[in-house]
DNA sequence: TTGTAAGCGTTATCAG
DNA sequence: CTGATAACGCTTACAA
């Protein structure tokens, strides 16, 4: 302390106006000189706010999540976003499925930590867990993750439009035995891009076939076998929209084992545009999520709910856009290896 | 307070022992009902420690390393690791590298949360604000990232043995024109799978024709370059090893569109085992490393640094292992899109 | 076995 | 404009 009281440099450091310009200036060229830096438990203690921002993603042993790229990039917008206002984030280890409502329950965690919000991902929103989060006085959002709170919101992309737009594109490529392998019909993104399939179907006038639906899971093997069940059928779809790229992946891997060719014999549209869409051979149609857009949304609506407290919490879609590449159109994307983002994109 | 004093609250819930066991009892009861959480702020201010680990994740602007599974799956080991020891993780946003030695330096952001322990991972090792923090007495560790100070160590895995079992599995297989597509040589990883290229080569009595080595930079286009460059040579070689999967990928795509077919005319191996080699067609023969059990040992050896604080800085090499499947060997996997699993492994 | 009290590093409310 | 001083919620000697 060189010169001035301890409540003066905290003024100083917290830009309050009532100091002299003077002062002001000594005391941060001193708090540089030392590379002096406020203890955040202290300053947390008093005014009960702690500018960190916790982070709940279940990967527990054996949940498929894990593999999903998604949530990574998601961690990034959000990071991104909260990060440029002085946010931390906070990631909830030791995610094992306790008692529920344990010493670490994740509402526990939240309170001990003092994190100013939440926001959940690869969760399941019925878990008991989650709601006693999500109806406390704690701002969440989640991501891809239909929960609703007095203080909760969600972000999530318009999947009901990019099934839309999937089979729209296989329409106008002149298609009509458009068949669907959906996602888990247990979460929002499944449901809605079935729902998405069955109306864009009926919008186009196409008859809508039980037998055209099969159930997958997100998840390769489910793609491959749906794929199977569908050219078994006495009149097989000449298209296919899969509810996830890797699904897609594996429908294209079935229908080459019976020397179908793609796009010529079956043309395939994916969802996610993750990267081994664009690596994959043939290189996949997709429905492109704005994965990092949705993690930046996600730390958008809670800044919001942070500022305004009382304002309802925000809902928030994100559009979707259909990216054109060769499991649908024969050479729709030559050269997109050498110069990456030769695709041809629609917007929604 | 029922009953007691605060302190004696205090000593119940640290499990002291000097307790009577029936005021232990009527305090934990009166916890569970109040769903009582301490408040960690307040704790770490008295104890000086938070019990939580600072990730430094750089993911900045149009840097690559964001496309990369690999760090997801990291973190996912890293936090079940520490979380098993009550351990949280607090990754630090706002990632814009600034000035260096600002407010927000790695080493500022450390110190005021108070962070016991920081992992690095994505950041370059020549990077002075990571230099700061490294020679610190933070205890630190690096994640394919060799870093070492007095209080720093890091783990990685074995590139240099992954590289040796790729070239060992072509020799096998009969080739012995073997060339590689390196990554990054201003990178570890980089720079050991080259090295270990060449001295298998030595080992198996095979040439090492500079004409056989192409820079690539762990991307698909650079290995899509290297493998038309290789293929444009008087005698081109018969195997390549790519020190990635997604080069590997960009190998296999300049082949096939050369008329070749792999694995008859062209044997590739990569490195990583990423989701997308399983999927890829022909599913590609791989190095696998442990990328979960990178993330668990970085813990490990963060936990290990906190408990003997004057033990040197753990450096720990993880055993990768060589995944054999179609991109080698015709029909090496029949039947793993419906059977996950079923590939060949050799542990190294 | 338990209570009292000091102190961790801040911010915030008063007086000056 | 600035300095005391009381919190904030805990842990930890030191007493009792």
């Amino acid at each position: 302390m060189s010169g001035v009281s301890i409540a003066t440099v905290s003024r100083v450091l917290n830009d309050y106006d009532d100091v002299a310009a003077e002062t002001r200036e000594r005391v941060l060229k001193l708090a540089r000189d030392l590379e002096y830096t406020p203890t955040a438990a202290a300053r947390t203690l008093v005014t009960q706010r702690s500018r960190v921002i916790g982070v709940v993603l279940f990967t527990g042993e054996g949940h498929p999540d894990l593999q999903h790229p998604f949530f990574q990039e998601v961690l990034v917008g959000l990071k991104h976003r909260v990060g440029g206002s002085g946010y931390d984030l906070l990631l909830f280890a030791n995610d094992v499925s306790e008692n529920g409502t344990g010493a670490n329950s994740y509402l526990n965690r939240s309170r001990h930590h003092h994190v100013d919000a939440v926001a959940l991902m690869g969760v399941d929103a019925r878990d008991p867990e989650v709601q006693r989060l999500t109806s406390s006085n704690i701002p969440c959002v989640g991501v891809d993750l239909d929960v609703i709170g007095r203080r909760t919101g969600y972000v999530i992309s318009d999947n009901d439009e990019g099934a839309r737009l999937a089979v729209r594109h296989l329409h106008e490529l002149g298609h009509t035995r458009i068949a669907v392998i959906t996602g888990m019909t247990t979460t929002r993104p499944g449901v809605d891009r079935l729902i998405g399939y069955r109306a864009e179907l009926e919008a186009l006038g196409l008859p809508y076939l039980d037998d055209y639906v099969r159930e997958g899971d997100f998840y390769f093997p489910s793609g491959y076998a749906g794929m199977q069940a569908l050219l078994d059928l006495d009149e097989p779809p000449t298209a296919v929209f899969a509810a996830s790229d890797v699904m897609a992946v594996g429908a294209i891997r079935a229908a080459q084992e019976r020397g179908l060719r793609v796009p010529q014999d079956l043309a395939v549209v994916g969802f996610d545009d993750i990267q081994l869409a664009q690596l994959a051979h043939p290189a996949l149609t997709t429905i492109r999520q704005d994965k990092v857009g949705l993690g930046a949304a996600a730390g958008d609506a809670l800044l919001r709910m942070l500022e305004r407290p009382d304002a309802p919490p925000p809902v928030t879609t994100l559009p979707v856009e259909l990216v054109v590449r060769e499991s649908t159109v024969a050479g729709a994307n030559r050269g997109e290896a050498r110069a990456q983002g030769g695709e041809s994109r629609k917007r929604r």
